[in-house]
Order: C-alpha cells, then sequence, then structure tokens
DNA sequence: ATGCCGGGTGGAACCCGA
C-alpha cells in the first residue's frame, strides 16, 4: 500500500481553520506536518482534526513557530525539540518527532520550522545556522538506526538557482546565502534524500510565495519546504508533489503543502 | 533603501515573517 505524508506552513491554524479543514477533507493525507500554527497546545483545533480520523501530537507557542504531527496511525512517541548542549535553551517551537509503526519495524516523521534568518549578519542568521548544525547532528545520530525518516517541513531554505523563479532577488537574503545552502547540502551528504529532487529535476516548482507585490499573480516564488529521506524511506519513495492550486484558494497560506507518497506496509 | 500583506498580541501600534 502507499502512505501518504504531507507538511504546510500553515501560518497560523487558527486564522486558517476553514482552509485547513477544506484542504484536510479533501487530500486527507496519512500524516500531516504542520509548521507556524501559532498558537499554544490548547488553540489548535484537535477536536475537528480528530474527528477526521487523525491522531494529534503539538508543540506550540503563543503567538509564533508551533509545529505539529497529525496521523491516521497512532503516534506511539513523541519527543519535542531538538537535542540542545550544555547550559543551551530554546524557547521556541521549531521541531516534533513522532513515531508510527509500520510493518516490519517503525516510521520515524519529523516536523520542522527552521529559523528565517534574516536579516544576515545578526544573531537571527547566527541562530539559523546554529540550529541547522543541530539538525545534522541529530540526523547523524538518527540514521545509524536504518529505519525509514521523514524531515519535513519549511527549511527556509532556497537549495539552488533553479529553485527560485528570480534567484538574484534573493542574492543578500538568509534563505539563499552560501552558509544555509551549505548546511541543507551537509544534511543531503549525511545520506538524506531531497523527496522532491528525486521525483523530478524540472525548474519552476515553488512552494512559497509571498503576500506582498502580487508576487503570486506573478509567480514570483521560492521552494523552500522540503521533504528530506533517509535511505531507508527513498527505497519506498513513490512520489512528491506540490499542492499549488491551494495557493490560489481564499484566504490562503503564503505556503502550499507537499505531499510525499511511500510505499509501505502498515 | 523601504514598504508592499497578513497573522499575532492586546486593545494602538508594533513585532515577525520571507
Amino acid at each position: 500500500m502507499t502512505l501518504s505524508i504531507a507538511t504546510w506552513n500553515i501560518n497560523g491554524v487558527r486564522a486558517r481553520l476553514d482552509t485547513f479543514m477544506t484542504w484536510l477533507r479533501q487530500a486527507s493525507p496519512d500524516i500531516v506536518c504542520l509548521q507556524e500554527i501559532k498558537t499554544v497546545d490548547a488553540g489548535f483545533p484537535s477536536e475537528p482534526v480528530e474527528a477526521l480520523g487523525y491522531n494529534v501530537a503539538l508543540h506550540g507557542q503563543k503567538g509564533f513557530n508551533g509545529v505539529a504531527v497529525l496521523s491516521k496511525l497512532p503516534l506511539e512517541d513523541v519527543s519535542r525539540g531538538l537535542p540542545l548542549g550544555e547550559d543551551e535553551v530554546d524557547e521556541q517551537s521549531r521541531f516534533l518527532e513522532a513515531v508510527v509503526s509500520v510493518q516490519g519495524g517503525v516510521l520515524r516523521i519529523a516536523s520542522l520550522y527552521l529559523p528565517n534568518g534574516n536579516p544576515i549578519g545578526t544573531d537571527k542568521f547566527a541562530y539559523k545556522l546554529a540550529f541547522m548544525e543541530r539538525l545534522r547532528r541529530w540526523a547523524e545520530e538518527r540514521l545509524k538506526f536504518e529505519e525509514p525518516l521523514l524531515i519535513a517541513g519549511d527549511f527556509n531554505v532556497i537549495p539552488h538557482p533553479i529553485d527560485a523563479k528570480n534567484p538574484q532577488v534573493w542574492s543578500h537574503d538568509a534563505l539563499f546565502q552560501p552558509e544555509s545552502r551549505a548546511a541543507f547540502a551537509a544534511l543531503e551528504h549525511l545520506g538524506l534524500t531531497d523527496a522532491l529532487r528525486a521525483s523530478t529535476d524540472a525548474g519552476g516548482i515553488y512552494t512559497f510565495w509571498d503576500y506582498q507585490a502580487g508576487a503570486w499573480q506573478k509567480d514570483h516564488g521560492i521552494r523552500i519546504d522540503h521533504v528530506l529521506l533517509s535511505p531507508e524511506a527513498a527505497d519506498r519513495l513513490e512520489g512528491a508533489t506540490v499542492e499549488k492550486h491551494v495557493r490560489g484558494w481564499e484566504k490562503p497560506s503564503d505556503h502550499v503543502p507537499v505531499i510525499v507518497r511511500l510505499g509501505l506496509e502498515t
């Protein structure tokens, strides 16, 4: 059978409730990773989501950030936040890890909201790069398990010029800095596969269009929402698609969902 | 060089995003 896993930066789940529920009913993925829910756990619309058959795991935050994993399969293990070093504190809710059972083992899922990092040259950019290094170290440890693993979310990185309509516009932006792109490449060098790029080398595929300056109307987009796969997941990849049409709906998020399909028995 | 738009908080004007 095929398991479908989606990721979507929803830009405020409460402001997006109608759009979100409409999409969830239509697309009906087995697993959904959400970012920027922008609410504490108690503010998440768990009841209507559970009514559609989903289990809900949350790592919320007041006003900003916040990630979630929804799953039609039971969530057996949930862990909030990336590991921290000695004396390190991270008050930002940007990472949520969960495990579901599949035939012969488990499927491990991480919902990720990587820091934007703008403007460059500030502590925000340093925080982004430090966060990416923490993610790299975590992924390195998890890959030792040799199990199907997905890191799905808003990476806030434009990996290559082909992933932007106008790459030169982003040359001074944290999303397209050499350091940001190198840190993304370092994740791939661990053995992780960019699911969309494993499916196609076509240009013009974007997941974000700014609300401002008519970016959507001009198709001035960037591809910054990604799904990275461990070798055991990549071997089962059946396809990856971007739900572009959702950007044209009423009250859209500025991001659209990305869906990957894996051949896995449950 | 900055704002554009939109969500959040808190109850106006400001922070934040990408």
